[in-house]
DNA sequence: TCTGAAAAAACTTCCGG
DNA sequence: CCGGAAGTTTTTTCAGA
């Protein structure tokens, strides 16, 4: 799917506030309506525009602990990888996931009500599946916060 | 402010598709649309509710490269520290950024289209301000990403 | 506070340049 | 493919219970 350069405007704004009206996104953009609408839907199917969500308040609602998680293993077999990776998926407060290059094999991002709400998820994880070696960073303030590309 | 079940009901909703109807929002938490609507309003007031933004696919746009980066640093002082956090809200490639508890200072979430454009993102930071030691770790695989909360 | 209806606004489709 | 106009759905407001 090719994106031209008013696609790429009407993602900026898309990805900065998704509850504008589409006549001020076509107006943004310098164009009407229409236009604007055949483009965002396409790119939904593309699926290059993915999920509509509402970003809420994390601490105003009770959870004000953030730990980022490395994890190291000894163990790459296929099948503990998998029930890993389920065990992951499957936990809330699992907020992010990535596996990585090198000597950590893995960052969590975990996001809890506080750090008894931690240990308890961090016991859970570590009575499913085997890991070697966790180090856990414990964030005291949330400088930056987005999920916009720079496009 | 107090938030009740309807409300934690709403929430849920909204933070995992904030572009289904009031009516539809209003059925799944068994009420109807102007009490959910005063709710919603309430809360959006209150910031509990943040921004609505579209989420976009990353590799379909071209954004390759992920790294989460983790920052040491000797110093300490109030105005190192003002310019270090404008350095990091004023570049858009840094999606996230927390200071930490402990041994590592900081960590970033930095997504780029390829490794060099780490590099570059990398020697402006440096070159505007000082730190001690920088390690980067390079995702290969996003496992899991979501905003939502584990309410 | 909730329900239901009415007004306003937005979305979606369709048709002529 | 764009722009404007028409029909439809949704949002928002408001009165009554």
């Amino acid at each position: 799917m090719k994106i031209d350069d008013t696609d790429l405007k009407i993602l900026s704004q898309l990805q900065t506030d998704a509850s504008q009206s589409l006549d001020d996104i076509a107006k943004s953009v310098g164009s009407s309506k229409t236009p604007v609408w055949n483009r965002i839907r396409k790119m939904r199917e593309a699926g290059v525009i993915g999920p509509q969500v509402a970003v809420l308040n994390a601490e105003a609602l009770g959870f004000e602990a953030c730990f980022f998680v490395l994890i190291r293993t000894s163990e790459h077999e296929a099948d503990w990888q998998r029930k890993f990776l389920k065990a992951l998926r499957d936990r809330p407060e699992v907020q992010e996931a990535h596996r990585l290059a090198g000597d950590v094999d893995y960052i969590l991002k975990v996001r809890v009500r506080n750090a008894r709400a931690y240990d308890e998820f961090y016991q859970a994880l570590i009575s499913e599946v085997k890991v070697h070696n966790v180090t856990a960073l414990l964030s005291m303030e949330e400088i930056k916060m987005t999920t916009a590309l720079p496009l």
